[in-house]
DNA sequence: TGAAATGTTGGGGCG
DNA sequence: ACGCCCCAACATTTC
């Protein structure tokens, strides 16, 4: 008798540790590994440019290592083809966390339990179900530092699976991966990415090892700095599941027998999974997280509705070093350095009075990390309005930002040119400098925004 | 995971 | 030697 799983893959684009993975081929006679292209999944954050590309790739790698079928349409509507074909008897997936995602995963749980099929679902994404962690009186977590000593506490029991032997998988026809169009053309505007990033496991388990070898050692100082190469770089692999956040975790609690020394550095390292973790939890307990303010008094909040403005900011051309640097850096490479992006953002809502969700947009479509729980939460951190937020007093100054994280200007001068020749005292405020530049002057004053912030958010 | 405003302290110049 | 003032450096408060 025929006796076939069907994994569905979704943001676990990897071999490694893939619970769903590896539960089939241990329950199963043979494997089929799917993926479904559903060009209209998501709503209002379909997946976007950047991360398209890298997506692309990652399948692209996959497919090296193992045979991959590959669909396009409704997920509801493919599982359904693909099990007819293969006469498949069940169906495993590693968990999604999007509210758009549980529904349409729920549904489809139901209907195929309704008509037989077995349909089993994992955690292949967090260390912690965001249902799992909870205060003493049953409530979810809205700040950070209880709810990650509350996972610190619950502890992790589990180690990463091995990675499975693959000669159980089989296939059904599949698409070509360039009939999911999701690299540019004409324009071609991925060559920075292409100069940046290399998707895939494989490349995500060697960034981990770097990582480790030469910077984890000075990671809580040097995370601050972007002119260093001293963060992992890991967060695309882990939002396309390349690498799971279980097996970093046992990699670095791995090292802490022999290098005792770095237990700080790695207990450090993680709480920044653990904002992630934090994240997710917080979006599954307030689904409206990206579109709705956590804090509803924000709501009266008057934004500032100026293309003009928002252009500067999304091109770089503010005027403010430090800011344009960033959205440089995430225009050429898909990303920015996290320091930078807490910066960038306070700009863009604290000096340009933009809604966060104008942010928020333009980052889902430029980062090849763009996560939905992270995007959000990380936008109302800086607007204020989220959980655990930055209070609304806290302003950053692009200037003194940039003094003390970048005081020789390296990040600075990497990406934009125009300020090569500005002295080391005036580069971050080259309106300063004595010689006329090719560089935009401030387009507003940080000094009376900041007031004015400070005013318009104290009426609320 | 902020920065400005305000308060305090203590060393040194000076009459 | 003393008191006074200035102000840098640091601490605390406030936004």
């Amino acid at each position: 008798m025929k006796d076939t799983a069907v994994v569905w893959l979704r943001n676990d684009l990897r071999l490694l540790d893939n619970p769903a993975l590896t539960h089939a081929w241990r329950d199963h006679k043979s494997v089929l590994l799917l993926y479904i292209h559903d060009q209209n999944i998501g709503g209002e954050f379909k997946i976007g440019g950047a991360s398209k590309w890298w997506l692309h790739h990652s399948l692209f790698s996959l497919s090296k290592e193992v045979n991959l079928t590959i669909r396009v349409g409704k997920a509801q509507d493919v599982l359904k083809d693909i099990i007819k074909e293969t006469s498949a008897n069940a169906v495993y997936w590693n968990r999604c966390y999007e509210p758009y995602s549980i529904k349409r995963d729920s549904e489809i749980k139901k209907s195929l339990q309704e008509s037989g099929i077995k349909c089993e679902s994992f955690n292949g994404s967090l260390l912690f179900e965001p249902w799992e962690i909870k205060t003493k009186v049953g409530d979810s977590y809205s700040v950070y530092t209880p709810f990650w000593k509350a996972c610190l506490a619950k502890g992790i029991d589990r180690k990463p699976y091995t990675k499975p032997n693959l000669s159980k998988v089989i296939t059904a026809k599949s698409e070509s991966l360039e009939t999911l169009s999701l690299l540019p053309k004409k324009p071609d505007w991925a060559g920075g990415l292409r100069d940046n990033w290399q998707p895939g496991e494989k490349n995500a388990l060697k960034l981990l090892d770097d990582f480790i070898e030469s910077s984890l050692n000075k990671y809580s100082d040097g995370r601050n700095f972007p002119s260093l190469n001293t963060t992992s770089r890991l967060s695309p692999h882990l939002r396309f599941g390349e690498i799971s956040p279980l097996y970093i975790w046992n990699v670095i609690h791995n090292l802490y027998g022999s290098h005792k020394s770095l237990h700080k550095e790695g207990e450090k390292f993680l709480s920044e999974i653990g904002w992630r973790e934090f994240s997710y939890h917080l979006l599954y307990h307030f689904p409206e997280m990206p579109n709705k303010n956590f804090k509803s008094k924000f709501d009266a909040f008057e934004w500032k509705s100026d293309a003009v403005s928002l252009k500067a900011w999304q091109k770089g051309m503010t005027g403010y070093p430090i800011v344009d640097a960033g959205m440089r850096e995430l225009w050429h490479t898909g990303y920015m350095h996290n320091r930078v992006r807490m910066i960038a953002a306070s700009f863009l809502i604290k000096d340009l009075f933009i809604d966060w969700r104008e942010g928020e947009v333009w980052f889902w479509d430029t980062l090849v990390d763009a996560d939905l729980a992270n995007n959000s939460c990380s936008w109302q951190w800086v607007a204020g309005s989220g959980a655990d937020a930055a209070p609304y007093f806290r302003i950053f100054n692009p200037v003194l930002q940039g003094e003390k994280f970048d005081p020789e200007g390296l990040y600075l001068k990497q990406w934009i040119p125009e300020l090569a020749e500005v002295p080391k005292q005036f580069i971050h405020q080259p309106w300063k400098y004595a010689k006329k530049l090719n560089y935009p002057k401030p387009i507003v004053d940080h000094d009376y925004c900041r007031k004015l912030a400070l005013e318009k958010y104290k009426n609320l």
